[in-house]
Order: structure tokens, then sequence, then C-alpha cells
DNA sequence: AAGGCGGGGAA
DNA sequence: TTCCCAGCCTT
């Protein structure tokens, strides 16, 4: 690499790091365990967000063993709101597998601990530098954007194989005496300095050795190409409660969006009725709100109202009655709570 | 390589 | 609106 501030990068952003790092749940441990369940929850989700998420899952599921075999309804309801279910899902299979496999020790090597589910490049690295100390390359979206500024890398980040670029960047730079630091001081920097849109170069600890800096461009970096046009969906959902006072819920499919989580009776609006997919004969409909509900690939256009039934039929298998307090266990959407959050129970 | 997979904060 | 966030999995 072709890069001639190697040993002051490294020791401005360590120490920067050591000095503004933000005190966060998560940093005032280095039990693996815990630092791969903050890992995990920080995927494409914000810091601020996070913390309360980590604080009660941590004190539910202090350890290993007692997150490996709790019921998944009480695990995705410690989830709910967070969004990117299969991420609990396979965290909890993961810390499984270390119970069973490997004598509840998290794996200290890239090779074994890369092999449990939901542990990918970047988590794999995360806990590695983070729990262990060991020098290995963590690139997640910061730390691309703070090194293609550095670096002047111009490659798209959209792509796949770009990120082998910047993990290989990071083997050069790391410093082997304070991976933890390094890494964390990256990805803070991306949070606190390197933003995305106007990043604060004056206040910046590697200013003086960033390549983008000098020439000028930072703000232009990194490289990005656009993305594709999202899906429309336009839904009906109905509240529905029988003679005594239960409401009838749906579980929807163990596999793909939202999957095995509970929602109210819908329909695409349209092409389907109510009556007809469930099998009740609704009656006194009131209207409940309107909204849309945008995920990160599809965007749900939901009409919903309350209404009441005298008698069903069979009911289907994934559907049946429950008592609000029932209902107050189940793991929901958003979209579904934000419903209930309209019906005066 | 491309697309599925949540939800929310910030500009 | 648009972007994108401490990404991973499946195809």
């Amino acid at each position: 690499m072709n890069y001639k501030y190697t040993q002051q990068f490294r020791q401005a952003l360590v120490e920067w790091f050591n000095r503004e790092k933000r005190d966060l749940p998560w940093r005032q441990t280095t039990e693996p365990y815990h630092i791969w369940v903050s890992e995990v929850m920080l995927q494409q989700t914000r810091v601020d967000t996070v913390i309360p998420y980590y604080n009660r899952f941590i004190e539910r599921f202090p350890t290993a063993e007692t997150l490996a075999y709790a019921p998944e309804q009480e695990l995705l309801k410690m989830w709910e709101g967070l969004g990117y279910y299969s991420r609990a899902r396979n965290l909890q299979a993961g810390v499984r597998e270390v119970v069973e496999t490997y004598n509840s020790v998290v794996p200290d090597n890239r090779a074994d601990i890369s092999k449990l589910k939901g542990v990918g490049p970047y988590t794999a690295g995360a806990i590695l530098s983070i729990a262990y100390g060991k020098p290995e390359h963590a690139v997640d979206g910061n730390v691309m954007r703070v090194l293609s500024r550095v670096l002047h890398i111009k490659e798209d980040i959209a792509l796949p194989k770009t990120r082998k670029v910047f993990e290989e960047a990071v083997d050069f730079l790391i410093d082997p005496e304070n991976a933890s630091s390094f890494n964390q001081g990256l990805m803070e920097l991306g949070a606190l300095i390197c933003t995305p849109t106007s990043p604060k170069c004056l206040l910046c600890p590697v200013r003086d050795y960033c390549i983008a800096f000098e020439a000028g461009d930072a703000a232009q970096l990194p490289i990005k190409t656009k993305k594709i046009k999202m899906k429309q969906l336009e839904l009906d959902v109905a509240v529905i409660q029988n003679t005594e006072g239960h409401y009838l819920l749906e579980q929807r499919p163990a596999e793909g969006l939202l999957a095995n989580m509970w929602q109210f009776p819908m329909v695409e609006r349209n092409k389907e009725s109510i009556d007809e997919k469930y099998n009740v004969a609704i009656e006194a409909k009131k209207p409940l709100m309107q909204f849309k509900h945008v995920f990160s690939h599809l965007t749900w256009h939901i009409d919903s109202y309350s209404a009441t039934v005298k008698e069903t039929g069979v009911l289907g298998e994934h559907v049946q009655w429950f008592t609000k307090e029932q209902i107050a266990q189940l793991p929901m959407p958003v979209p579904m709570l934000k419903i209930w959050s309209q019906v005066d129970v």
C-alpha cells in the first residue's frame, strides 16, 4: 500500500478514541457473549436505538446458556421493534451451537467463529478484536466511508467485492497492540466526525493523514451506486372482536418477512376479502387508521378498521382468538402495534 | 452478484 | 423524499 502515515494514523485514532469514546453499555465489558449480542443488534441499526434493547436483553438473557433454549416467542418479543428479526433467530442458533459444541466458550479464531449462524465477516472481526483483542478486520459501513476518504479509495462500496479492498486496508493499518480501540475508533470516527454528509473535518483527529481532506473531496466519498425502486402493497387490516371480547390474530409463516410474528387479519385490497380468507362474517365495521409502513424493500399502504363477529366457521391453522392480556405477550411488527394502540380496549 | 430482510433518525 | 445505519443469508 502506498500510504505513508500508518504509524501516525494509528496513534492519532487510538488516542482520540480512548479520549472521546461514548459511554455505551457494551463498552463496560469484554465478555464475548455480551459483545456478540451488541454487535448483532447493531447490524444496520443505530446506537441510540440499540441501547434500551441491549440492556433489557442482557438482563433477561445474561449468559449464553440462558439464551440458548429460551422460547422463540419470548425471544422475538424481546426483539420486537428492532427489525430484521432473523437476526434474533440466528443469534440464538449460534449461541446454542457455542453452548453445545464449544462448551459455552465463544471461539477466538475467525475460522470457527465464522461458522456460527448470523456471524459474518464484520461480526466475526468485531467480536475477535473487541472481546479477545485479536488484530482482525471489522469492516462495516462506517469503516468503508472513513477509509474511502483517508486512503482516497474510489471503488463502488455498493459492490460486494469491494469489501475485500477495505479488509486488506485494515489488515495493513490496524494497530496490533490496540486492535479493539483501533476498530472501534474507525467506527466511532465514522459515527461522530466522518459522517456521510458534511463530515466535520476541522474536528477530525486524523485530518493530517487524510488524502481526501488534502484533495478537498472528502464529502464526495465514498462512491456508492444507486439502488432499486420499492414494491408497493395495499392492505386492509381488520381488528375483529367476538362476543366474548376476544380478538382474532394470525401467525405469519415461519419463513420470509416478519417470520413467525403475529398480525391482525390482513388481505390485499380488492383482491381478497377478510370474510372469505378467515372464514368469518364480520359486521359493525368502524374505521381505525390509514397509514404507510415502509420496509427496506417494500411499502405497505394500510387501511385498518375494527369489526365484530357473531359466529365463525373453522379457523385456519395459524389463526386463533386471544384476550388482550395474551396479545400483550405476542411478538408483533410495528405496524400492528400501531393499529392495536388505536383500539380502545 | 443481486435481492430479501425492519425500523427509525437525519438532512 | 432520500439516505443509511457497528450486515447476513439465500439464490
